[in-house]
Formats: C-alpha cells, structure tokens, sequence
DNA sequence: GCCGTTTTCGGCCCGACTGTTTTCAGTCG
C-alpha cells in the first residue's frame, strides 16, 4: 500500500469513530495520522523496508498503535481494525456524512432509526419524507439533504487553483466597489498555492459589512445563497464552487487572515503552541487566557511573533515542519519569479505549439529571460507532430541562425537547441544518437504507454537516464490535475538515478499538471535532486504560467539553488554539457553557431 | 491515540450559522 492509501485507511477509520460517537481527540489522532502520512515525502513502504520499526519511529503524530497498524497494512495490505469496524457499520455511512449538512451524529441516528447506510438510502428516505420527523430534523432539513444529495452527484469536488484564482480576482475587484470598504483578500488554500482548492475563502475589512454581504450574495455568478450573516456568509456559484467571505474588525484582520489561510493542520499545531506559552489564538487575535487580554492580530507577522516565531510564508503551512524549522531559523530562502533566469521547455509551430521560434523567444526576452530552450516533440509522438530526424536537424540550423542573428544585435538573449525527445516504452529515446549529440539540452518524457506496473515503468525511466543523454525529465509523474492520475513510478528511485547521473527533475508549471508535486519536491529537495521549473508552453501566453511553477517549487521548499534554470546561461551550459556527451560532437553543434 | 520547557497522566483549537430542542446541538471551516 502506498502512503496515500494508507492516509485513506486512518481517515476512513476517524469517520467511522465519529459515527459511533467515540472520543473526540482519538478520532482526530487517526485523522492527524492520515494528514501527517500524505505530507511524508518518502514512501511508508520504502522506510520500512529500509529501517524496519525503527524506520517508522520519530514521524510526528504517528505513535505505537498507528505505527503497528501502518505495519499491518504494509505486510498484509489490509488493517484488521478497520475491517472491523466496517463490520459494524456498513461503508455507505463513509457517504452519508459527505453529504453536506449531514454530520456524524445525524448519520448515527439515521442508521439507528431508519436503517440507513447509504446515500442512495437517504435519498429515498428523505423523497418518502420520512426524514422530518426524526428528533433534530424537520421539513427544511429534509428538503436541504435532497438538494444536498443531487448536488453531490453533479459537482465536481475540487476545483483547479487557477480556476479559483480567476473567481478571487473577480470577487475581489466585484466587492471592492463598496464605499468605505478597506480590505479584500482572498485566504485558504488558494493563498497557499494548492494544486486544488475546495472553496474560496474571501476576508474583507470594512466599514459596513452588511453592505459588504448584501454585494457578495449578488455576484453575477451566485446561484445560490448557502448562508448570509452579519458577518459570514457562504454561496454556490453556477460551477459549484462554494465562496465563503467574512468581515473583520481592523483590529482581527492579521490573525483572521492567519487563521483562514490555514492549513487547518498548520494551524492547529501553532494553537498548541500557543496554549503551552499561556497564550490563546483565535481568528480575533491573541490573548493571554487570563483574562481574555488581546495582545496581537492586527498583522499576520503580529500573529506568530507572539509565540516566538518569524512570519511563515502561506505556500509552507501544511504542518510539514514549518513550525519547527521557523523556530531553529531553517526555514527555506523563499524563491522568487526573478530568480528564474530562463525557460526550459517550449514548443513552436514546428510541433503541436502555436507560435514560430522568433516569436517565442521574443516573448520569453521580454519576461527579462537569458535564454529559452526550444523543446518540439520527437516523431513518437505523432498526434502532435513530432520531429524526425531531418526536421530536428533543420530546427537546430535555424536555431543556430537565428542566435547569430541575435548576437550581431548584441543581445544576450540565447535559444537553446533541444527536444522533448519521447521515452519509448523499452527506455530508449526517439531520436538517432547523431541528433542528440547536436543537442544543448535534452529533455525526455513520457507520452504513451502509461499502464505499465511501477517496477516496469520505474526501470523504463531509469534506462532513459542511463542512456547519458538526458538533461532533464519533463513531467514525471504524467498527471492530469482532476483528469488522469499519475503512472504508477517509483519517483524516489527515479530522482536517486537522476542525482547519480546529474539530471533535473522537472516542475511542470502548467496548471492541469503542476507535476513534480509539491510532496515529490520536497523529496527532491531532500535527496539533492537538481529542479528544473518550466512552463511547458505551447503559445507566447503560457511563459507565464511560471508562476504556478515557482509556488508550487515554494510548498516544496525548493531553493534557488536547486533550481536548474535559475543558473546563469554560464553556469547552466556548464551543469548540461554533460560529460557523458562525446567532446567531439559537442564542438561540432558549436561551430555551426 | 498522541505527547511532554508545568505533565508518563491529563490534557488535547476556536467560533459562526442553521434549524429546531424555547436555550442549544450539530455542522462546518
């Protein structure tokens, strides 16, 4: 079992808890658990096997009964006490309690007393109305669980970041029209720069919040008013994403946007923290508890400077060791979009991109870059009209022309010559030997062949490092964001070949694929792993996609330095001429410049 | 179930909104 299922296991585990009304802190001990092993960066499965117990012992939040049970599931792929209580309460109660509004207590009494244990159950109860009277329900919660039900069944759950961002910047220039209004930010998740994001989170400070509210509820894309208060209210927009907004006091806005940005993990840890030191934090601000003193909230720096700690940057808090490392003065030297120096993967015309070299390269001058790499597909890849080995030697003459070009205008700017050339299903390259040597920068990836097992695709990956060839792995895992999951590979095998052969892994900046991860970054990181953060663009406008690069590479907690294409033209020809690469072949592509 | 700069026992984050139970539990974030 991977980490992500054995996450699910301990999640499932605290829901069914809930149902049964046990403890409280037990059942957020097993939903910790599972936070805490989806953040790991290395696999349960490799720790263990590496280290035994021992290799599991010192993870935070996993402790003797959760660890044997992890053991349990990674020797026998099953968790006997999940069995268990799956036996006394059917799986369909793991649904019911998703439908909103309907919570563990409610699921439990409608199982008690009308034997339901599933939505499908719920649905028919509710039609035959036989919900409303139950103690706790009436007509309006009835109704309320129906549309809850069909909504469910048609809206997809989470929603892309820059889907979300686009519904911020509309809110925030749609709310910002209220006179006397001060602040707009969005919050949750989004301000951390997930991959996804569940619902936006909207703060404002202003002098009339009720007109803050009523404006909010009269977005143009609200279908439906879920709440609206004096201060909170939540709606549905028309493609199901739900927008909560909250008006503050000036005085709360700094601990208000620390408590939404969340996460709900990150935030819980640095409440304990603040209960050990007397202190008390809430969305209002920070008090000494007796007494309810207020000390700080106005600013979110305010916020974790009263327990002793440097301002944490969004992208981190996840409870993956922020808290810590900001104690000790580790925390990671943030990057910056100007620490990237160029691009190393985009597409012409001459493939599937839908601008010519000159104007790609202008584009990415224009961002202030030093150079670009020109990366159109290899034949393999035939729907997107891949080069063979004569349109690749004809690229690489007009690439070449066109840098001299450049440099009789005394511009520093310079197109690399390279390829995304395809990674066959036995690991070879689609391109001949000849080809690949003329090369400045060879960036390989996987386009077909996707169901092979992890051994077979991670042995496939590795033979393609081997090869010496390689500069860079493009999107290495292949995922789709919401559209098609990874293949299965072992990405820390992968990266420890790549280190011994010195090649990047790759951040795919574009935002269905944001792929490495921000969990396989940080192993990245970890390992000593070189990045290399690129837009993968296939029009003039994609170069700035960057962005959704550098915040993911930020939740990885990359550096600057590790980041390939944050070198210096120098540095970076320097870092890909590999040695492996023939001296002679690589004086030969030189004099054709 | 986890954890320790008060603790190996006794704590464990905090508050708004809704609907229904005339004073609050449940849900949600």
């Amino acid at each position: 079992m991977e980490n992500a299922d054995i996450a699910k296991v301990f999640y499932e585990i605290a829901d069914l808890l809930e149902i049964k009304g046990e403890d409280h802190f037990r059942i957020r001990s097993y939903r910790n658990a599972g936070l805490v092993i989806e953040g790991l960066s290395e696999s349960l499965k490799n720790l263990y096997a590496q280290g035994g117990e021992e290799g599991l012992t010192g993870i935070p939040g996993i402790g003797v009964s959760t660890r044997a049970k992890v053991i349990e599931m990674l020797t026998s792929n099953r968790c006997g006490y999940h069995d268990e209580l799956l036996r006394e309460l059917p799986a369909g109660m793991l649904d019911i309690i998703k439908v909103s509004g309907v919570g563990p207590k409610k699921a439990a009494l409608l199982h008690k007393e009308l034997g339901i244990s599933s939505v499908d159950a719920l649905e028919k109860a509710a039609k035959e109305e036989k919900i409303r009277d139950l103690p706790g329900f009436g007509e309006l919660s009835e109704q309320k669980i129906l549309r809850a039900i069909t909504e469910m069944k048609t809206i997809e759950q989470k929603f892309k970041l820059s889907v979300v961002l686009h519904y911020a910047e509309s809110f925030r220039d749609y709310i910002s029209k209220v006179p006397g209004i001060i602040e707009v930010v969005p919050a949750g998740s989004l301000r951390r720069w997930k991959e996804t994001v569940g619902d936006l989170d909207i703060l404002t400070t202003c002098a009339d919040p009720v007109a803050v509210m009523d404006r909010f509820v009269s977005h143009p894309d609200v279908a439906k008013v879920l709440a609206k208060g004096d201060t909170k209210s939540t709606v549905v927009l028309r493609n199901g994403l739900q927008v909560d907004i909250r008006a503050l006091e000036k005085k709360s806005f700094g601990a208000a946007l620390q408590y939404f940005t969340g996460s709900k993990a990150h935030n819980v840890a640095l409440r304990d923290r603040a209960k050990r030191m007397g202190l008390k934090i809430s969305e209002y601000g920070v008090f000494k508890e007796n007494g309810d003193k207020w000390i700080a909230g106005v600013k979110e720096e305010d916020v974790y400077k009263a327990v002793g700690l440097p301002w944490i940057p969004p992208e981190l808090r996840e409870n993956r060791g922020e808290i810590e490392a900001a104690e000790e003065g580790r925390l990671p030297r943030m990057l910056r979009e100007s620490d990237i120096k160029g691009d190393l993967h985009v597409h012409t015309k001459e493939s599937d991109g839908g601008y010519t070299l000159e104007e790609m390269a202008e584009a990415a001058m224009k961002r202030g870059y030093e150079y670009m790499s020109v990366t159109d597909h290899s034949k393999a890849v035939g729907i997107a009209h891949g080069l063979d080995e004569a349109r690749a030697l004809k690229q690489i003459e007009a690439v070449d022309e066109f840098n001299a070009r450049l440099k009789r205008k005394g511009e520093k700017f310079r197109v690399l010559k390279s390829t995304e050339v395809d990674i066959r299903s036995d690991g070879s390259l689609d391109h001949t030997e000849r080809v690949l040597e003329m090369f400045d920068c060879v960036v390989a990836s996987i386009h077909s062949g996707f169901s092979m097992t992890s051994d077979e695709m991670t042995a496939r990956m590795i033979k393609a490092i081997r090869t010496g060839r390689v500069n860079v792995i493009a999107h290495p895992t292949g995922r789709l964001i919401n559209e098609r999951a990874p293949y299965h590979v072992d990405v820390g095998k992968v990266m420890d070949e790549a280190k011994k052969y010195g090649v990047a892994m790759e951040l795919n900046s574009y935002p269905d694929r944001l792929d490495l991860n921000d969990v396989h970054l940080r192993l990245a990181r970890d390992k000593g792993v070189m990045v290399a953060i690129s837009t993968d663009s296939h029009s003039i406008h994609h170069l700035q996609n960057i962005t959704y690069g550098v915040h993911t590479a930020r939740r990885g907690w990359i550096e600057k330095k590790d980041i390939l294409n944050a070198r210096p033209l120098k540095e970076l020809m320097k870092l890909i001429k590999r040695e492996e690469k023939p001296a002679k072949a690589k004086k030969a592509g030189k004099r054709q410049e």
